[in-house]
DNA sequence: GTGGTCTAGACCACC
DNA sequence: GTGGTCTAGACCACA
C-alpha cells in the first residue's frame, strides 16, 4: 500500500480492509491483524492503525474482545456492500453522469477511453 | 449553493464557475461579480471567495485587472473543457468502473438506476 | 472539573458537554469553545478535547464548520435527553432494582439513606 | 451469562458468585467449583476465572486450600452483603438521585417504567 | 484563527 | 500477548 492519495490515512486502511472483506479474503468471526501488526506492515503509527479499526467497528463491520483482538462481524460483507452501493449511487453516479454529459462524453467513447488507459 | 461537500469551499465555488463557463454563461473578457458580491451571495468569508478567484487565475481561466475586477480569459472554455475532460478520464474514469465491477452492476442497471434517482 | 472517575477523559468531558446541555446552557447553532480551548482550560491534550468533540459529533449532538469551529446541533438538547434517558432506563434502572432487592433496603430507606449522605 | 458489559470479565465473575452467595445457593466451607470447571463453562480464559476467584479471596469471601480447590469463607455472606450495600449508598445513590432530577423522573414514574420494561 | 491528522512514546487494564 | 487512553508536539489545509 502506498498512501500517496490526500486522503486520511486511516481511511485508506479502512477502505483497504472494506476491500479485502468484499473480495471474500477473511470469513465472519475470523480474527484479523492485531493493530500492532497492521502498524508494523504498513509502517505506520499504531493510533493510525487503531483509527481505522475504531471506523469500522463504529460502522458494524468489525467487532473486539477485550485482550484479545478484532474480528469481522456476521453481516460484514452486507455492511460493506451496502455501504459502498449507497456511497456509489448516491455520490458517485449523479456526479459521473452530469459530467458525462457537460463534457459531451458517450458511453461508447467512455467505454473506448477505459480500455486504452486502464486495460486490466 | 449548499457547502455540505467536504471538498473546500474554495474549490466548490470554483467548480461552479467552471460549469457556468462550460455553460456559456459569460462570454470572454467579461466582468464577473466581485470578490465581495461573491462573498455577500454565497455567505462565504471574503478570504474564500478571493482564494476561488486566485485557483481560477492560476490555470489561466480568468484574468484580473487591479482595482477593475475579475474577467473571463479568452480561452477559458477551451481551458474549462480541457482541465474538466482530463480530470474525468485520468481520476473519475478508472474508480468508476473499478467500483462498477466490484459492487457487481452492470452498464444497464446503471443507466436504470440513474433514471430512478436522478431523473433530470 | 476533576478527573478522578476511572471513566476515560474524554467521555467525562463529553458528557459534561452532555450536562451544559440539559442545563440550556447553551442554544442551537451557538459556537462553543474552540478545542484548544478546551483544551488550555481543563488542562487536557488538545487531542483528548477533539474526541471528546468528534464524539459528540458522531452522536449529532454537535457540527463542525471548516476553520470555524464547533457548534450545538438544533436538536441536540432533544438528542441528549432521548440519550440519557434510554441509558437510564435500559441500563441504571434495572440494575438498581435489582440491587434495592437483593440488599433488602425499601424506598423509604433509600430516602432517608439519600438524604443522610448527599443533601443538596 | 453474557459479557457484553463493559465491565472487565473477571469482575462480572466474580459479581455472579457474589449473588450466588447472597441468594444463599452456598453454605460456608462448601467447596465452589474448580477454576477449570469454570472456564470451561462460561468458555473463558482460565487466567480469567483464576483472577475472579483470587480477588474474591483477597476480601475474605473465599479462601483456597492448595491442591484441593476454593471454598466459601465462614462469614462469606456477611462480607458480601457489606460491601455490596456500601458500594450501592457511596456509588450508586448519589448519581441515581442525579440522574432522576436531571432527567425528571419522578419516583412514581420510575416505579411504573419498572414495571413495563422488567416485570420479574 | 479554526479543526484534522499523524508520529512517537508512554502507561494501563485485561486475557 | 491484546486493545485503550493519554501526552507532547508537529504539520497541514482551510476560513
Amino acid at each position: 500500500m502506498d498512501f500517496s492519495d490526500n486522503r486520511p490515512i486511516y481511511l485508506q486502511i479502512a477502505d483497504h480492509f472494506c476491500n479485502q472483506i468484499l473480495n471474500k479474503k477473511w470469513t465472519p468471526d475470523e480474527r484479523i491483524p492485531s493493530v500492532r501488526d497492521v502498524a508494523v506492515q504498513l509502517e505506520v503509527n499504531p493510533n493510525t492503525a487503531i483509527r481505522a479499526y475504531h471506523f469500522l467497528q463504529d460502522q458494524d463491520v468489525l467487532y473486539n474482545e477485550r485482550g484479545v483482538g478484532y474480528f469481522i462481524s456476521d453481516h460484514a460483507f452486507d455492511r460493506v456492500l451496502e455501504m459502498k452501493r449507497k456511497e456509489f449511487i448516491m455520490e458517485k453516479l449523479p456526479g459521473f453522469y452530469r459530467d458525462m454529459k457537460m463534457l459531451g462524453f458517450s458511453a461508447s467513447e467512455l467505454d473506448e477511453l477505459y480500455r486504452e488507459h486502464h486495460m486490466d
